[in-house]
DNA sequence: ACGAGAACCTGTTTGC
DNA sequence: TGCAAACAGGTTCTCG
């Protein structure tokens, strides 16, 4: 799925699009994503305007003039697509939810995995929502420091990777930016999250916030059939030092080939050799 | 309380 | 070539 930096973009384009028009229309034409999208969903944010589109970790915050926000995630495989006004294209087999402006504009929620979600929740209950309380800190957030960091590792015993992957220690990265940012840091995936001392910790902050940097600036990566909200393809899957390249020579130390191993479950990719 | 693994669901790629 | 297993960007829930 879509990460922060494919989130973040996502967020802009439909930003662009969506903010100052009004939401004439929302079809709800399958509801069973992660969990059942209210049936009134569509009665209670039909008819306002959109004043702004926001990002929370990986959550796409709609805000309209009347309090009203949809709240929602796209999961591993979830898309949201722009059609023009003329577009006449016809909707595909997983198009759950269709939102149309009063311009025209259509934007089509698809998702094969259904693991995405869609939710209203007023503004003054968005703090308390369910799926926002415990997130951890904003990567891309000054406040976001090796203390910070550092002082969320403690004790841990779980592999760095895995500490990194808890959207409660730092939100918003996925598989790929921990395994990109622990290549720049120089840490290896298995280290015991608690032996993150502030040395490291800053290292890692760093690498971090200069890969998503970076990964926002390409408009993230695509794989496979994930595109952004404005229709063109984020580039940064060119850039990935790590991620997807296992047995090719370390980009680092050129010595030693990029492993791939199995981590609760996920691929990480790392050399054996530069992180440590 | 914490951490590992299963579960959710569908489509594509890989390996025998 | 064909079929089954493995794998895919995430998150929550259960179990030990």
């Amino acid at each position: 799925m879509p990460e922060l930096p494919e989130v973040e973009t996502v967020v802009r384009g439909l930003a662009r699009r969506m903010a100052g028009h009004r939401l004439s229309g929302i079809e709800l034409r399958r509801g069973d994503l992660r969990w059942r999208i209210p049936k009134s969903l569509p009665k209670k944010a039909e008819g306002h305007l959109v004043t702004a589109v926001e990002r929370r970790a990986k959550y796409i915050l709609i805000r309209l003039d009347d309090g009203g926000i949809l709240l929602l995630h796209l999961g591993m495989s979830g898309r949201l697509v722009l059609m023009e006004p003329e577009d006449k294209t016809p909707l595909e087999r997983h198009d759950h939810v269709v939102m149309t402006l009063d311009d025209g504009t259509r934007i089509r929620f698809n998702d094969v995995r259904r693991f995405g979600v869609l939710d209203y929740v007023r503004a003054e209950a968005l703090e308390g929502h369910k799926l926002l309380q415990g997130l951890g800190p904003e990567p891309l957030d000054p406040g976001f420091t090796g203390a910070v960091l550092e002082a969320a590792l403690e004790g841990k015993r779980t592999p760095l990777k895995a500490a990194l992957l808890d959207q409660r220690v730092v939100a918003g990265l996925g598989n790929i930016y921990v395994c990109e940012a622990l290549f720049y840091a120089g840490l290896s995936p298995k280290r015991l999250a608690r032996t993150v001392n502030p040395e490291r910790a800053e290292r890692l902050v760093a690498a971090i916030k200069d890969v998503l940097q970076r990964a926002v600036a390409a408009g993230g990566s695509s794989i496979r059939d994930y595109v952004q909200a404005t229709g063109e393809l984020g580039y940064f899957q060119h850039q990935w030092a790590v991620y997807d390249h296992e047995g090719e020579p370390c980009p680092r130390c050129g010595g030693s080939n990029i492993k791939r191993i199995v981590q609760s479950g996920r691929s990480t990719f790392y050399c054996p050799k530069c992180q440590r």
